[in-house]
DNA sequence: GCCGTTTTCGGCCCGACTGTTTTCAGTCG
């Protein structure tokens, strides 16, 4: 699908012509624009081909021309026109912080910088402080931000942010001062990556929390220290930002910082239809400044006659429309997950033993657990040879002979092989409660060859669950090519379910996936992946990324109780 | 450049903080 290479080509045309200094609502335009193509389910090329391109939100008669011709000829003449004006590397330099357009405009046309190299040159030589409006204090901050630039840090995965602005939470949590706390941003919306992390306090005492905010062990410099708002830093180049508000602020000022942006935008664009203004104070009459809502975040909606919107859904990908209707989905919670499809035991590369492992999944209050350990071909994961799982077979009906009120089901991640076929015979899975199956090997076979591989293990008749389908690590491996409209039809035709993979660096299925997997009907399976007990707890990440495709109990496969899961995922022989 | 229960033209979200200024532009979220 090309959604995603547009999307960055218009993203960048946006920041050419902000350095340019256009019109502001027309690089806005590119840059909604680009969002909605990345949150696209469908495929742009069919969607032009059918001639509905405009029918997308953010895509009117020009921009559909531009993708037209993006498809037809691989280019956009606007965009390589405006490459050839302006160079590509000043677009590095706004990923200085502290860089923005004009900055950038700046330093192009008095001194020539065309790049992050010749930028650091230049500062170093102290050659930027005689330009207007800046001084040796920019130059100092531009040094750093480039140094941060070379570190290499790149967004972090949700599970390590979490944990991160855990250990925050729970220290500013414990001052007196502090009298309700919550993490907002991307963090709070579950985006798979998160850039930073901000963190929302009430207090009426904001000096003193500030104090000790920015005096945290973890911070190693501060970026900004302003009343109600400071960032930092932390020694490992997180950057933290905390805002501090009034308990009348607090709804508003959740809602606020919660975002994402381009849903603030929409919430502000209809609340000023109806004479009202939004910020992070509050809701008031535009005319006479009266407040007229801010405590809860849900009475910002209600102002707005929309019912509340779940944090996960705040990205402008039509929440607000579904809302309007009514048509918001009731999504999946953690509490519905009834038991984790996907669990590796000591057997294979797990580092517990089935037992263990039955007895951390009851108390955590699980119905069922199945154990899929790998199978022959990855023998680097101590993959089971087909007599042993025959073993373990034997083994997990002992162990749940014992257990009460909790059933263990049997079960393999099987290897899916170069040509589509699995590394365990079919008479040997049908004796399975549960057959997940899994490529982790020949991703670069090319989509054609992939899609066809993937179908095949679709079509067997014991395979219920495809694990990781993507088969992408965040910030290390991409996705492999697939023709994901015939994967998912023919998952949905062989009641194949497709998993989401709760491992924090796979996420896989995605959101968007998830999404397009719900419109086309597919069941989706949410499983940890887990080696280790404490691994359990990956799930929430897993259900997050559910949310965020708009996933509801009745799309998920675990939140069945035995019986009906048995049924469910039992395909006719 | 998009969009329309005020508009096919004239709108298009809002405020904090920094650094450089002397009232504000630029950046950020």
């Amino acid at each position: 699908m090309k959604n995603l290479e547009i999307a960055r080509v218009f993203m960048e045309i946006a920041d050419l012509l902000e350095i340019k200094g256009e019109n502001p609502f027309r690089i806005r335009a590119y840059r909604r624009a680009a969002q909605n193509l990345e949150g696209l389910t469908r495929d742009i090329a069919e969607e032009a081909g059918k001639g509905t391109l405009e029918g997308i939100p953010g895509i009117g008669k020009d921009l559909a021309k531009k993708i037209d011709e993006y498809l037809k000829s691989g280019v956009v003449e606007f965009y390589e026109r405006l490459k050839e004006e302006i160079p590509e590397g000043l677009l590095d330099l706004l990923a200085v912080p502290g860089v923005g357009p004009r900055t950038a405009k700046l330093l192009y046309e008095r001194l020539n910088i065309q790049g992050l190299d010749e930028l650091e040159k230049m500062a170093r030589e102290h050659k930027l402080k005689d330009l207007p409006g800046l001084k040796e204090k920019t130059e100092e901050n531009i040094l750093r931000g480039i140094q941060l630039i070379k570190s290499g840090r790149e967004r972090m995965h949700l599970g390590l942010a979490y944990s991160l602005a855990d250990e925050i939470i729970s220290t500013l949590k414990s001052l007196p001062e502090v009298k309700q706390i919550s993490p907002a941003g991307s963090l709070r919306r579950m985006k798979e990556t998160v850039k930073d992390i901000d963190i929302l306090i009430v207090s009426s005492r904001p000096a003193e929390v500030m104090e000790v905010f920015v005096n945290l062990p973890l911070a190693g410099e501060i970026l900004a220290r302003g009343e109600t708002k400071s960032s930092i830093r932390t020694r490992e180049g997180t950057q933290v930002d905390l805002r501090v508000v009034e308990p009348e602020c607090f709804g508003a000022a959740l809602a606020y910082f919660t975002g994402s942006k381009a849903h603030n935008i929409r919430l502000r664009e209809m609340a000023r239809k109806k004479g009202l203004k939004v910020n992070e104070y509050g809701i008031f009459k535009e005319k006479s400044g009266q407040k007229i809502a801010g405590k809860e975040e849900a009475d910002i909606y209600q102002t707005l006659n929309l019912p509340f919107i779940p944090p996960e859904l705040r990205e402008d990908l039509g929440e607000i429309e579904a809302a309007r209707k009514g048509n918001l989905p009731s999504l999946v919670s953690p509490k519905q997950i009834r038991g984790d499809l996907h669990v590796h035991s000591k057997w294979s590369d797990g580092a517990h033993s089935i037992e263990e492992l039955a007895r951390a999944a009851r108390k955590i209050g699980y119905e069922y657990v199945a154990v899929t350990d790998h199978s022959q071909s990855l023998g680097i994961a101590g993959g089971l040879k087909e007599k042993d799982l025959l073993k373990q077979i034997d083994e997990i009906g002992t162990i749940n002979r014992k257990l009460k009120g909790f059933r263990l089901l049997t079960g393999t991640e099987v290897d899916i092989r170069g040509d589509g076929s699995l590394d365990i015979a079919d008479e040997l899975l049908a004796r399975l409660d549960v057959v997940v199956a899994a490529i982790h090997s020949g991703f670069k076979q090319g989509k054609e060859k992939l899609t066809k591989r993937m179908v095949r293990a679709i079509k067997n008749r014991y395979v219920n669950i495809i694990a990781h389908p993507s088969g992408r690590l965040l910030g290390e491996r991409e996705a492999y090519e697939l023709d994901w409209e015939e994967v998912m039809r023919e998952a949905r035709k062989n009641r194949t379910a497709l998993e989401i993979n709760a491992y924090p660096q796979r996420l896989d299925l995605n959101d968007i996936r998830c999404r397009q997997a719900k419109e086309l009907g597919l069941s989706l399976a949410i499983s940890t992946d887990s080696h280790t007990i404490n691994q359990f707890g990956t799930m929430n990440l897993g259900v997050a990324t559910a949310r965020r495709g708009w996933l509801e109990k009745k799309d998920i496969i675990n939140t069945l109780p035995l019986p009906q899961l048995i049924k469910k995922v039992s395909k006719p022989v």
